[in-house]
DNA sequence: GTTTGACCTGGATCC
DNA sequence: CTGACCAGGTCAAAA
């Protein structure tokens, strides 16, 4: 059965999808195949709509406004704000959004982000899902669910290695070992300020100031969240002026700060377009 | 508070 | 064809 949602703003799949926020959807034929609400299913665009046609288990239609975030006017947020160079990204990218992720995918995800590029991390996450997730088809496409926590404890630390996680094994272990221990909900960082989900993050293993804020603008919806990588770093000294030496921190402060209220949002558009346009 | 180097690993690049 | 090198960081050590 075929879902539609009626956009307001453009969308971008494209984009959105493969714009380095999030590792494991496929396209095939105009239709994009992942998870959202951690079941399978696939999307296009069509008509000014967002089609959807789910596998064996429905996802509600707000899951899927949710995960895209519709209900945020970009438009506003780059209107409002003067600045070449975002005005510029805005342009060039328009329809791309900030994906609202499973915040706990989101983590381990990022966690095996480090140091590392888009397709190794892909492929170690899809071969940690096929070993544990819920095996789902559509079409004549294969989709495995991201394990929870107390799946990823039962693995072995040469079986994570197999999966090319290097030293990120040891890493995404204890934090899943840390989670389950303590019945942690991720979720629960919803209702939490930005600063005191940020530290709390930092407890894991992994974990540092860049991963941390990933995962807060990829999944928390915490909108001013600033993660530094190289390119940002590249970008906020090459073209904002800021000295080399300054610390990752203060570079993300002082992004924090200059980009305003939606910093992680303005972050990604500046991110994607310093990596395809402007090396 | 900063700076430095080790850390897994697959793939591109250059001898 | 081998080998150093690099890539969307983190962590621990530093007399």
């Amino acid at each position: 059965m075929m879902n539609k949602i009626i956009l307001k703003e453009k969308l971008d799949l494209e984009l959105s999808l493969f714009s380095g926020q999030a590792f494991r959807w496929k396209k095939k034929l105009n239709w994009y195949y992942g998870f959202i609400d951690n079941k399978f299913l696939k999307l296009r665009i069509k008509n000014n709509c967002l089609e959807y046609v789910c596998s064996d288990d429905w996802v509600a239609q707000d899951k899927v406004y949710d995960y895209f975030g519709l209900g945020i006017k970009y438009n506003e947020i780059f209107e409002n704000f003067d600045d070449e160079l975002s005005t510029v990204a805005y342009k060039k990218l328009q329809g791309m959004r900030v994906l609202n992720q499973d915040p706990w995918e989101c983590l381990i995800s990022f966690i095996i982000s480090a140091w590392s590029n888009v397709p190794k991390i892909s492929n170690t996450i899809h071969l940690l899902c096929q070993k544990l997730g819920y095996k789902y088809i559509l079409d004549d496409m294969v989709g495995y669910s991201f394990p929870s926590p107390i799946q990823i404890t039962g693995l072995t630390e040469s079986e994570m290695k197999s999966f090319g996680m290097g030293y990120r094994g040891q890493y995404v272990l204890k934090t899943s070992k840390i989670i389950e221990e303590n019945k942690i909900l991720l979720s629960d960082f919803y209702n939490e300020d930005y600063f005191d989900s940020l530290k709390f993050l930092l407890t894991f293993p992994g974990v540092g100031d860049k991963v941390a804020n990933c995962v807060l603008i990829y999944s928390l919806k915490k909108y001013n969240a600033f993660p530094v990588d190289l390119w940002v770093e590249r970008l906020l000294v090459e073209d904002y002026g800021l000295n080399k030496k300054m610390s990752l921190i203060n570079k993300r402060k002082w992004g924090q700060n200059y980009f305003g209220k939606y910093s992680g949002i303005i972050q990604h558009y500046l991110f994607h377009y310093k990596r395809k346009y402007n090396h």
